[in-house]
RNA sequence: GGGCGGGUAGCUCAGUUGGCUAGAGCAUUCGCUUUACAUGCGAGAGGUCCAGGGUUCGAGUCCCUGCCUGCCCA
């Protein structure tokens, strides 16, 4: 096999009819793909070179591989979304263009430090914490590595033809360096800032996650009732300060009209009930909220309440978020329905430092709880979810007993103590009630922790600034976008970005509608270091105190006021020359002022020395992973400067830069979508497309488009997700996912891929059933048979192509233009499958290219076909050149889907010298004989010939139809028979394929002798007889059943038709075509019916 | 709550501007060691296109309502 391939057997041809002859009769992969690949490495045949398409001698065509992350191996929903890139890739670089798919890794940050610290913990019983941060990132690296050589090892055994010389990982140098620039970018823009707000807090990994790495469940948890006495809040003191907080009784509520106050005893201090399923985060209340609406409202307007222990005085305020206790509503019996008005008192506990709805509530009512003398923002937890008076919570009073008790533990402290408690100068406990109650629960995705809302400080991105979110809806194709919206184009990437299929558009645009800005931020140790360095400096001189808001930019010259009374120091100006960027704020509470350091990618390990020695320490945080996913166009290819990059990445951003095509599942449409295009739209210059083949390219690189900049890519097409049989997502914990490396072992690499494209329709879910295979105990799908068989029908259909055309002298000049029946069919039909498939690849309909594929090579070239050729093939020259060009054409629009077999074959297959055939176009491989850069088929659509094909498929009516009686009767397949038919009913072409494909050994116009079966064709009566020796010959059961079938067949028919045609309005509003067509077919039915009953009749 | 899908043969799914008597693969039935392929060849059987309305000469396809189911966002 080998030997054949290699050049010094190329003038051999007489070896060539034995080459054929050998090959096994099974297409075996594991024969082939691990040879196959390695001749694609040695040809470099996948390595794109940026300099033809700069010297203008190919087209660019380019995809970003969406970088997995190294936590695990590739699944089949990678296989599924790597296939459909690498069809693209190939196609496209057999299409002539310099095709780059730029290949690498993603260091996904969360989720990689998690799994390698669950190892740490299991394999050494170590926390990262007491291993230590540089120790920690080491053992990170090195699983990275690990996992990196599987994920790349999987990609190849699948055949991705990525450019594996230049594939790249989110952390390396040329990455890092995006990063920090494009963070140094937006920093020195103002559209990076530090904000303390609220975000998902997971205690356990001690990091802010976002929405997207956490779960919901069901718990169950109760609601409980806590009851806050009401107060008065002291009056003004004549010597400053305030009174003691009077308790308000229930006969002064009584009498301000509260409903039902009479009922309680009237001395005793009142109270109101609040319902909460989180009772410890009390302890941060700053209010009480009852909706205006609420009858009680009026009454209560201008009170206060005194949380129990800790003594704090908060206001009750006004805020219709509030639910209103189900027998309050309009409605009470619909609010049944409704289980928080079924829970809820009416009155709200307000934490806003512990709930984001409570947070805006807060926001919102700033005043009235500012004016009690309390912070909006109390938190009283610790970073690990303890009970904390470090963090932001000063009035402790009589609850320190709470302090340093995990969450769990202070919720059973508070309720143990609001149980034993009382309100004041009552009986009346606490603790009102406690009532089950079944909720969903946010958990961290990662440690599996209850998700805290928690205050803290992070970093942001002003994604709703509008060069971010706006630029990136304005990206859309007009015709994807909201009308009202519509705008002309402004720049390079403006009304450029399609999405496949359209309606992911909507999507898209609705997040960035309702966007809010993002965190960055993450409290990890794998990940990019935020590049900021920071001091404080107190306020010695106070002279600012109060004349800034909290974190509020301050002039740079104040800090370097402060600053200058150090013996050595750098002013913002000196810094910013070295390549930092200043920014400073005020912090009130510490009444300190902060510098903000920010370096740009440039800046040199030495300077950050001499910061350092200053007394600035880096920020310990790192980025949100997808902060680095979004720079990957650019990022991968060099940018900000693709001259420090090294030397190859000379010519890349210009060549290949907007990329061609994005190919994704539609979960990361706003994870990643959007944030390439906003990134990229932000960094990249506003003309690049104009200045991109200018010698001025590099150096536009240093300005920002600022939202005009150009697209990362010009197509996103989002593919299906892969389910399990069930329609489950497939993964670890339910162990129904499938190792793409399990399914090349059992079925083939070209099989798996085969399977995937054929089922990738546009649809949004796909299901695979998965089995054991019971040879290997691997999982697998019985799916990836229809792969397996059609791998093996091409293999054996090569085989027979090449016995045949070994075995005779093929001419590779003079041949005649083809004449016979079956090879302009065969050749009209290659012709429609072609054009079929380069439509369906430039939709992204793989399905279609999949399916068209099988039926061209199975159902046409080899069911019909090479059937009919048997006779003709070994002498007919013109049919030997439409053979050979077919199966080299069939394996050339195969090849994207099925590289390793088609490769194999084509091994064997150039050898065969080719004649041309008029109308097709085959061009030579540019690498190393292989198919994979050979040219795509050029087939003219003159070949398509609407004729030829009618023609065909009229014997091929006759030939089913003969069949058909044939297996009726149980005929021996090999017996040859007769067919009476008048003279002139079929042509020498016809009469050939009938007598080839039907198993007819005479065509006559006479009548039968005896013992023929009749038979309808077109309107009329033909007769097959000689279908059985005579000895054999007298049942006509069968005969008459197969009639009786026919006649109700056509009877059903002849009725539907009728009924069309009676309908008087069909007649005048149909298409006079349509109604003929009906009329013909009434016709035919009809007299398909008579031939059956005269038959029948005759028996 | 808002948005987007799906519901067609036993199973998995096609069905592109409304127009053959609704297709494919698997499974199933019958017959074949037909000399490329049994991972194959030939021939069958199998569907109230979720339900109900509407538009139309004509609806799996378009519109409305409902039911079931999945995903995304809040």
């Amino acid at each position: 096999m080998t030997e054949t391939s290699k050049p010094s057997s190329d003038s051999n041809s007489s070896g060539l009819g034995s080459a054929g002859a050998e090959l096994p009769k099974q297409y075996k992969p594991a024969d082939h793909e691990e040879r196959i690949r390695a001749r694609w490495d040695a040809a470099k045949a996948f390595h794109a070179d940026p300099q033809r398409v700069l010297r203008g001698e190919a087209k660019p065509y380019c995809i970003v591989i969406p970088p997995p992350n190294v936590t695990d191996r590739l699944h089949l929903g990678h296989a599924l979304n790597n296939t459909l890139q690498d069809v693209l890739a190939r196609s496209h670089r057999m299409m002539g263009f310099e095709t780059l798919w730029m290949a690498g890794t993603d260091h996904a940050g969360i989720a990689t430090q998690a799994v390698v610290e669950r190892r740490l913990k299991k394999d050494e019983g170590l926390t990262r914490q007491q291993l230590g941060r540089e120790k920690f990132v080491a053992k990170v690296q090195a699983f990275k590595d690990e996992y990196e050589k599987i994920i790349t090892d999987q990609l190849k055994l699948m055949g991705c033809s990525c450019d594996w010389d230049r594939q790249r990982f989110t952390m390396d140098e040329v990455c890092a360096r995006a990063v920090r620039e494009a963070f140094f970018r937006l920093f020195k823009d103002g559209l990076i800032y530090r904000g303390k707000r609220l975000v998902n807090w997971d205690p356990v990994l001690q990091t802010a996650v976002s929405d997207d790495e956490c779960y919901d469940e069901e718990l169950d948890s109760s609601f409980y009732y806590l009851r806050y006495p009401l107060v008065h809040r002291g009056t003004a003191l004549p010597g400053g300060g305030l009174s003691d907080p009077q308790p308000i009784t229930w006969n002064e509520l009584a009498r301000g009209g509260y409903p039902g106050a009479e009922q309680h005893p009237g001395e005793e201090q009142a109270w109101v009930t609040v319902a909460t399923t989180r009772p410890e985060t009390y302890l941060g209340d700053t209010a009480v909220a009852v909706n205006p609406k609420d009858q009680r409202a009026n009454a209560l307007r201008g009170l206060f309440v005194e949380l129990p222990l800790v003594g704090r005085i908060i206001p009750i305020i006004e805020d219709d978020y509030v639910v209103l206790p189900a027998a309050m509503q309009a409605d009470p019996e619909a609010a049944k329905s409704d289980p928080k008005a079924v829970f809820a008192t009416g009155f709200l506990k307000v934490t806003p430092a512990h709930d984001p709805n409570d947070y805006e509530i807060g926001l919102r009512h700033k005043a009235a709880i500012e004016a009690c003398g309390n912070a909006v923002l109390i938190n009283m937890l610790a970073p690990d979810g303890s009970v904390s008076d470090k963090h932001g919570w000063t009035d402790v009073g009589d609850a320190h007993l709470f302090v340093g008790l995990p969450r769990e533990k202070a919720r059973k402290k508070v309720l143990e103590e609001f149980k034993a408690r009382t309100v004041d100068n009552s009986s009346v406990p606490l603790l009102a009630e406690t009532k089950p109650y079944r909720h969903s629960v946010k958990h961290s995705d990662r440690s599996k922790a209850i998700i805290e809302p928690y205050l803290s400080d992070q970093w942001y991105v002003k994604v709703t600034d509008d060069r971010l979110a706006p630029a990136a809806n304005r990206a859309l194709v007009a015709e994807q976008r909201k009308a009202e919206q519509q705008s002309g184009r402004a720049a390079d990437g403006d009304g450029a970005l399609r999405f496949y299929p359209a309606r992911y558009a909507k999507t898209y645009e609705q997040w960035h509608d309702g966007i809010r800005d993002w965190c960055i931020s993450r409290q990890l140790w794998w990940g990019h270091r935020v590049p900021v360095w920071s001091k404080s400096l107190a306020d010695s001189a106070n002279e600012n105190v109060n004349s800034f808001a909290a974190n509020e930019e301050i002039p740079k010259s104040m800090f370097d006021r402060l600053w200058s009374t150090f013996p050595s120091h750098l002013n913002a100006s000196q810094l910013e020359n070295m390549g930092f960027w200043v920014r400073d704020f005020f912090v009130p509470s510490t009444n300190e002022y902060v510098r903000y350091v920010c370096a740009s990618s440039g800046v040199t390990a030495i300077s950050v020395g001499q910061i350092e020695s200053l007394g600035f320490a880096q920020d310990t945080d790192v980025l949100d992973t997808w902060f680095s996913s979004a720079l990957w166009p650019i990022s991968t290819m060099g940018w900000p400067d693709p001259r420090a990059a090294g030397p190859a990445f000379d010519g890349l951003l210009q060549a290949f830069n907007p990329t061609t095509t994005l190919c994704t599942a539609r979960e990361i449409i706003t994870l990643w979508v959007s944030r390439m295009v906003m990134f990229e739209r932000y960094l990249m210059p506003e003309k690049w497309q104009a200045e991109k083949t200018t010698p001025k390219a590099l150096e536009s690189l240093a300005q920002n488009g600022q939202g005009r900049g150009p697209l990362p890519f010009k197509n996103v097409f989002i593919h299906a997700v892969i389910q399990d049989g069930e329609g489950r997502k497939m993964s670890k914990t339910l162990r129904n996912g499938l190792d793409p490396l399990d399914v090349i072992a059992t079925h083939g690499s070209d099989a798996m891929r085969f399977t995937v494209c054929q089922m990738t329709t546009q649809t949004q879910d796909v299901r695979m059933p998965m089995t054991v295979d019971p040879a290997t105990g691997r999982n697998t799908s019985p799916k990836f048979d229809l792969g397996r068989n059609f791998s093996n029908k091409l293999w054996n259909a090569a085989r027979f192509t090449m016995s045949m055309l070994g075995a005779s002298s093929h001419p590779t000049s003079d041949i005649p233009h083809p004449t016979s029946l079956i090879d302009r069919w065969m050749l009209s039909r290659l012709a429609t499958a072609t054009k079929e498939i380069n439509d369906s690849i430039a939709n992204f309909e793989y399905s279609n290219y999949a399916q068209t594929m099988y039926d061209l090579l199975w159902r046409d070239f080899c069911d019909w076909y090479l059937e009919a050729i048997k006779p003709t093939i070994a002498t007919d020259k013109a049919q030997q050149a439409v053979l050979r060009a077919t199966l080299d054409c069939i394996l050339r629009l195969l090849h994207p889907i099925m590289p390793y077999v088609t490769e194999a074959v084509y091994e064997q297959v150039r050898l065969i010298p080719a004649a041309t055939v008029r109308g097709i176009s085959l061009g030579a491989s540019r690498k190393g004989d292989l198919l994979c850069t050979a040219g795509w088929p050029e087939v003219n659509a003159s070949l398509r010939d609407e004729k030829t094909e009618a023609a065909f498929e009229r014997a091929r009516a006759l030939i089913t139809a003969i069949r058909e009686v044939r297996s009726q009767h149980a005929v021996q397949p090999k017996r040859r028979i007769t067919l009476h038919a008048p003279a002139g009913l079929l042509d020498a072409d016809a009469s050939a394929l009938v007598q080839t494909l039907a198993g007819v050994e005479t065509i006559t116009p006479s009548a039968p002798a005896a013992n023929s079966v009749a038979m309808a064709f077109e309107s009329s009566q033909l007769h097959l007889s000689n279908l059985k020796d005579a000895a054999a010959a007298g049942d006509t059961t069968a005969e008459r059943e197969r009639l009786q079938k026919v006649i109700s067949d056509n009877e059903k028919s002849i009725a539907t038709l009728e009924g069309r045609l009676n309908n008087p309005g069909y007649a005048q509003k149909a298409p006079p075509a349509m109604v003929k067509q009906t009329q013909d077919q009434l016709a035919k039915a009809k007299a398909d019916k008579d031939a059956a009953a005269a038959a029948l009749a005759a028996l």
